[in-house]
DNA sequence: GATGCCGATCAATCATAGCT
DNA sequence: GAGCTATGATTGATCGGCAT
């Protein structure tokens, strides 16, 4: 039976690919935050705001990132050096202080 | 205990770079929406993201808008009648809810955005 | 102690965008 | 223009937490 699989009542049809802006900002966050890419709500909004979309589509592009990074990390590697030049805050872990403004590592 | 001191600056020549962080590894257990895994022997049954019929969907759409919550004995009706988990309706439903609740506040300020709502 | 709901997330899939 | 990959959205189901 090849019932309508279609699934006629989408609304992912007519999608547009974000602004460079938008993508920028989330990149930005989701590489100086790898250790634990999982903004909280506040953090949504902000992003939501920086980059012109909704909560939700901020929502969705962590969790489609996130799936697909560790999916396949080696194909990330390349953005990830790119985004975490650039970078330097880390929130989650708070290592106190001592930590130098280069390397995302962890000493 | 699980800390590669890979390396820090310096794009190190070592395959993968940048190191694992646990929710790089979180698994999520399989499905056992199954119920008809029960010859759970031989080929894998069906521990799979289950399909709903289009059929199922109006049914329990209809549902929805009658009653946002379900009582057990019309769960269980439910779910006898479009052939489906009780688990399988009781989730549908959470799941119905959170996209009433996610479409309610969104479709209030889609597009536009005059002056920064706040 | 079991059961339901919520909020967040996962994981697979759909459908389109965009490049070759 | 087909073919393939990248990407945003949808959704059945899971996870942890809290309430009953």
């Amino acid at each position: 039976v090849m019932i309508l699989r279609s699934r006629f009542l989408d609304a992912r049809r007519k999608r547009r690919n974000f602004s460079k802006q938008a993508t920028e900002v989330l990149n930005e966050y989701f590489y100086s935050h790898l250790s634990n890419p999982y903004p909280s709500e506040e953090a949504k909004e902000e992003l939501a705001k920086k980059g012109g979309i909704t909560v939700s589509q901020v929502s969705n592009w962590f969790g489609n990132k996130r799936i697909r990074y560790k999916k396949n990390m080696g194909k990330f590697q390349e953005e990830a050096n790119i985004y975490a030049a650039k970078t330097a805050v880390d929130a989650t872990n708070v290592v106190a202080q001592g930590n130098q403004a280069n390397s995302p590592s962890t000493p | 205990e699980d800390k590669d001191p890979a390396c820090p600056s310096e794009p190190c020549p070592n395959a993968s770079a940048t190191q694992t962080f646990d929710w790089m590894k979180v698994k999520r257990n399989p499905p056992k929406t199954g119920k008809a895994a029960e010859y759970g022997l031989l080929g894998q049954p069906n521990t799979i993201r289950t399909n709903f019929t289009t059929k199922q969907l109006t049914e329990l759409e209809k549902e929805f808008h009658f009653n946002k919550y379900l009582t057990r004995a019309r769960r269980v009706e439910i779910a006898a009648t479009l052939e489906l988990n009780e688990t399988q309706v009781k989730i549908w439903f959470q799941n119905r809810r959170m996209k009433q609740k996610k479409r309610e506040k969104e479709g209030l300020a889609p597009a536009a955005a005059s002056r920064s709502t706040k």
